[in-house]
This record gives C-alpha cells, sequence and structure tokens, in this order.
DNA sequence: TAGATTGTTAATCGATTAACAATC
DNA sequence: TAGATTGTTAATCGATTAACAATC
C-alpha cells in the first residue's frame, strides 16, 4: 500500500464486492479482467475500480487488464481474509442462529469458535456444528479459542455489557446487530449493521413515488 | 419538505437512527432535546442532526429545541412509516427465518402478511403467526394481501428470478440480502445489504493495527 | 505497430463542518 | 432581558468522475 494515500471507508467497502464477483467470474473460467467488465457486473463505474486498487499497488497490466487470480490473491491478502480469524457470535436468538449457519463467513476465511447464550435451554447445544456456551464463560472461551472477533446479536439492552466484557477479554473487533450505539475503546475496530435503516428507507422512496 | 433541497441518501439513512433515539428519550420521560443531546446520543453531530431535519420543515424551537413527540411524528411522517406497508419474505432459510421473527419491523410500522419458499416441507408452515406459501403462488398472494415490499432472502442463484416475479407481480419495494447486484425497473426501490461487507472491512482494519 | 487498458493527475461534485443571524 | 438553540449560509473537506499519458 502506498501509505502517503488515505484510503476511504468507502473503497474499502467496495474490496469485498469486487473480491466475490472476481471468484465468481474464476468459477466461470476466465483469467483476465478489465475494469470496464468488472465494472459493469458490480455496478462502479471503471475510473472507481482503477481508482480504489491503484491506491494498494499496481496490479493490473497495461493494455490487458487484471489477472483474476491474482487479483483475487491481492484483494484477500488487502482485506486480511488469509489470515484465518477466529469469530464467536454473542446471543443465539433468530439473528445469531442464522448468522451461525451463514455458510458466507466460512467461505471468506472465518472460523466460528463458539456462541454464547445467557439462557440455561440454549447452554450446550451444538448449532452448526459449535457449541454454545454460557456467557459466564466468555473469558475462559475468548481466551481458549483466541477469538478475535465477536459479533453481537444480543438485545440492545444487554448488548453494551456484553461488548465491555468481550473487550475486556481482547476482542479486538465487534460486528453488531443490536439497535444500539456501543462506546468501545480506540483500538477495537467496531462496525455496526443497523437493519431498520434498508426498510426505512424504501418506506421513504416509495412514499414520495407512490401515493395510497 | 422544501421542493428545490436535494436530500442526501446519507440524510435519509440517519432519520431511521434519529427516530429509534427519539423514542427511547420518550419512553425516558423526556419532552424536549436539544440537537447537542440527541447528537451525543446517536454518535453525530449537532449541526448535522440540524441540517437533515432542516432540509425538511422547521421542526424545532430556537432557543428551547425539539419537541420530542412532534419530531418523532414528524420524522416518521417523512419515512412514510404511518403509511402500514405490507410486506412478505421470499425466502425461508436461515436468514428468512430470522427477518421473519424480527420485532423493530413490527414496532416500524410494516405488516409481515407472507412468506415463500421453494420446499415442499416449508411450505404450509406457519411462522411467527405467518404461513409459508409456494413461490409459485407469488402472483396470487401478492395481489390478494397487497404486498408493497418483499424482502429476498433466497440463495444469489435465484435472487433474480425471484425479483422478477415479484417484480412483475406489482412489488415497488426490495430488501435484498442475496450475495449478487439484482436488476430491477427504475420504478422499484432496490436496497440490498451486503453481509461479507461488514465482517471483511473489520478484517481490514484489524490486519493493519493487529499484527500476528 | 495499433488498439486496448491501466494508473494518475486535475476537475467536478456532493456532503460535512463552521459560523452566525434569527428568535424563542 | 439574557441565555440558549435553531435554521441557514458560507467554507471546508473528501470522494467521484473525467481526461490522458504511459505502456502492454
Amino acid at each position: 500500500m502506498k501509505d502517503h494515500i488515505v484510503i476511504s471507508r468507502a473503497t474499502i467497502d467496495r474490496l469485498p464486492v469486487y473480491f466475490r464477483c472476481l471468484r465468481h467470474i474464476q468459477e466461470e473460467g476466465a483469467e483476465i479482467i478489465s475494469s470496464e467488465d468488472l465494472g459493469r457486473r458490480v455496478g462502479v463505474t471503471p475510473e472507481q475500480i482503477r481508482k480504489d486498487l491503484a491506491s494498494f499497488g499496481e496490479f493490473g497490466k497495461k493494455g490487458v487488464g487484471y489477472y483474476v487470480r491474482d487479483l483475487i490473491r491481492n484483494i484477500g491478502e488487502i482485506l486480511g481474509l488469509h489470515r484465518n480469524w477466529n469469530i464467536a457470535i454473542a446471543g443465539v436468538g433468530h439473528l445469531g442462529w442464522a448468522l451461525a449457519n451463514y455458510r458466507n463467513f466460512i467461505s471468506l476465511g472465518f472460523n466460528l469458535k463458539a456462541l454464547f447464550d445467557v439462557d440455561p435451554m440454549k447452554i450446550g447445544q451444538i448449532v452448526n456444528g459449535v457449541e454454545v456456551f454460557s456467557c459466564e464463560k466468555i473469558p475462559q472461551i475468548v481466551d481458549e479459542y483466541d477469538i478475535h472477533i465477536a459479533i453481537i446479536t444480543v438485545p440492545a439492552s444487554n448488548a453494551q455489557s456484553i461488548a465491555n466484557v468481550l473487550v475486556e477479554c481482547g476482542v479486538k473487533g465487534i460486528w453488531n446487530f443490536a439497535p444500539i450505539r456501543l462506546k468501545v475503546p480506540d483500538d477495537v475496530r467496531l462496525v455496526s449493521e443497523d437493519l431498520s435503516v434498508g426498510l426505512s428507507s424504501i418506506s421513504y422512496y416509495l412514499s414520495r413515488e407512490y401515493k395510497l
């Protein structure tokens, strides 16, 4: 990466999209792809793609395009997907259960190691090959399995205290689905998903176009 | 709304966050809130909040703040949450099942009316009080229940064809969770969630800060 | 070589932040 | 009234788009 260039959040968020599309392209058998063709497939302008990639290095060949295989490897390394992160899910409700069964995380190189819940009925159960532990065991299990990233799918009222425990135990990344703003130290990476935004924004646009 | 002002996507996406926070504030009993205090709670600068709100009207009182009750009603109307949209979920896999059980949608005023799946084992089941219908019945059910918005949680390989059927039947909004770029006509509002982005971006930042 | 396509610089566009007059 | 806080205009910042030289 070129150290003097600031990489925008928008660029980082597009890389996983390129990554997945490139894998499809590879499965289809193509060995070379142009920014023009990739752009058409992911819905991003070719200039944007070239600019995004160029902030990390020169991955393409002028007059030719990008070698699919190499670009997949390069983007994978930029995103750190080769590092085999260990992850855990706190909160085995409907959403936590769904994410525990989500195939795509494995294909991205994340290893789901543990689930946590407070419900005695759930503790000890095996979901998708992974055990549900009591939340009281978070310190022990995070340490034992070397958990790097936690997914929070507990109710909003418990999310901050669970986050505190996880951070205390050394978790360095949190992917939060609880509808609340979590506070974590600066050295912990926090990404929050807010599922009410998507549906509400559709409602907003429909309200304007589509009078009842 | 002031017709000559262009409302940014970012503004629309912040409104649901303000909305939920204001409801919490109302539950806590406060009747008035300043942009300063609201900003602190949602993690947005007060200037940004005032600008967002001001693009739709004058909802505050100078020297006083915003009346919580009024602001909730106003933002709700801006977002169209008072319109009682009928929604359906296509794909009752893990994620579709989780979303079918998600409480927050109801509290936002969305009515889940139907689920669709191709699996004969699932057809006829009742999930959270809502029936699973065969995908072949989409035209009939969308018409009968007047479905406005559909959530797509089918596998990527089927997502576009399901979207085509839904659009054909008159669905005007699609919230897509399948990891693929859907194409829909201009008059259909499409919002896509890409669950690989959140986790990948955490991986990106951790890779830089946290050498193994 | 000629055509194609990248990587990079400059121009444009849009969103956020700062400042402040209006006014409760 | 004085203090507080909004709504709005101007300044800044950052991201995208356009253009093109480099080169395969």
